[in-house]
DNA sequence: CATCTGTCTATTGTCGATAAAAGACAAAAT
DNA sequence: ATTTTGTCTTTTATCGACAATAGACAGATG
């Protein structure tokens, strides 16, 4: 098997969920322009529709016969690719296991743990090298140089140089840039899940990446905004499996960002700066006290 | 051909100049770590020196018998590794040739013209992504961003935030710290150089790095650290291509590196950072002129 | 005549294989 | 009692192969 049909298997599941909206489907370049693959894949994906009798296919007709079951889709588990398999195995292992500082790192071991090829793991490792976390020796081995308190704290300083810098560019944006509304927005769901809190500060987590990298990419600079991968995908797995008193971590959080979006919205360099730096020392606390 | 015995013939090369200076080799490990490689490859290249009539060698004694030739030696380009053969010829396609922004890039047709397989390239381009010159399609080709003005912009706004932030730290290393004396080292270099700046200003570029990675290294951060990679591979290859003035923009980067050591000298903040930006902003116009 | 489909080709993602290089361990030597 | 060497195993770097996917082009369709 030299590929996993990933793209056909998720890109399938997609479409059948547009079945449900309209009687009859568009044209082969159109499908695949609304699920973002090519042509090839949406032809796969309408003969497996056809040999399931969900749809007949005439050229350019293609007509639903009927709705979807749920064991016409294929496995979610199925549908992933390689590499964030491969990322989820591996962020377990070195943020939830017990991966101690200066331990090596087989390719070779971890690619017959997957069940996997060793070429999708070295990818990975190359990509994932960026992160500050691991480092190779070349010849030999990885070394894993772990989430430790150093590493937090390297982090969040250069997130902090970044993100002054950012929103203080972000408060002389113009009046009608689209950055305003997409800000509104985020505020108003700001409200939103503060409202019900209680069933709702999970979303917190998903809201806080897209305000900061709204925030990051309006420094309009390339390595500012790569940067933020660092952030994310940190927090991302970190909190993940780490979830001591998230609520009210995340309430704080909120009230912090709406004091935020208000020195924005302000444009006054001064307040800009207060209300970034307070948020951002509260961010970086409650990153450390997470770690032993 | 699977692997490539580059690191057998480099290491052998360099093993031969050490012939010059004994008449008996050391032990197999202390060879390895004098050529920074394992036992293995020593012990390789042990045998082939027996096999050349080079030394005899009978377990522990290892005498040499004759002075190297230069036939002895390996040619130079089959020692260097092949990841630095496909940046060399990559960063001559993008920054020498007419290399249009928005270009694809194809692995297989890289791979084709070096001569090697697509996985070396794949591992090349993944690498080189993080300097935000090329950006991946997945599934699909690789597009050129290209060495643009705006590149440029982008990588001197975050060199200078990382730059002021480090030499404002170097500035505060304990006198007694290993990076003083190499600062000293540095400037007499400095001076050596500008002494004779007619026949070696060619020194410069390594120079150059030299200094400014050791400022960056005071941070103590990885991500600080790591960023100088961009500034190095940038300014090595951009220089490599363009020789316009070199000898008075040497001179000129030379002189302001000595009022910028000297300020870091005096650890008073205020000069620190007004030399420090005053070097920053005449490389900064030193680049920009180079790009069209 | 612009867009869609049928067909064909080229490239990417992944695997397994293999030589080079690293490295483990015990016996040998000082 | 270390350190060195001989031998053996494991891992990495790289290749070639092949299915999945993208993409090109000409003829068909409205």
């Amino acid at each position: 098997m030299a590929k996993q049909n990933t793209v056909f298997k998720h890109a399938f599941n997609r479409c059948l969920q547009q079945l449900a909206h309209t009687a009859t489907l568009p044209s082969e370049p159109e499908i695949g322009n609304m699920l973002g693959v090519s042509r090839t894949t949406v032809r796969a994906i309408l003969a497996r529709m056809e040999e399931l009798a969900l749809i007949s296919w005439n050229k350019r007709s293609k007509t639903v016969l009927r709705q979807p079951k749920a064991d016409d889709y294929y496995p979610e588990d199925e549908t992933s690719s390689l590499s964030a398999i491969i990322e989820r195995s591996f962020m377990r292992r070195i943020l939830a296991g017990g991966a101690e500082p200066g331990m090596q790192i087989n390719e070779l071991e971890i690619a017959r743990e997957i069940g996997i090829g060793t070429t999708s793991v070295r990818e990975f490792l190359i990509r994932f090298s960026r992160f500050g976390l691991i480092e190779k020796r070349p010849n030999s081995h990885w070394i894993l140089k772990g989430f430790t308190r150093e590493f937090a704290l390297e982090l969040t300083e250069v997130r902090e140089m970044f993100e002054l810098r950012s929103a203080a560019s972000f408060a002389l944006l113009p009046p009608k840039h689209a950055a305003w509304t997409e800000l509104a927005d985020i505020e108003a769901t700001h409200h939103d899940i503060l409202a019900d809190i209680e069933n709702r500060y999970m979303e917190f987590s998903e809201l806080d990446e897209r305000f900061h990298l709204l925030v990051h990419t309006s420094s309009a600079n390339r390595f500012i905004v790569d940067f933020y991968d660092i952030i994310t995908i940190v927090f991302h797995y970190h909190y993940q499996w780490n979830k001591t008193n998230a609520r009210q971590r995340n309430a704080r959080a909120l009230e912090e960002h709406l004091d935020y979006i208000a020195a924005l919205r302000s444009r006054d360099p001064a307040q800009v700066e207060a209300a970034c730096r307070r948020h951002l020392r509260s961010a970086r606390e409650t990153l450390l006290q997470s770690i032993p």
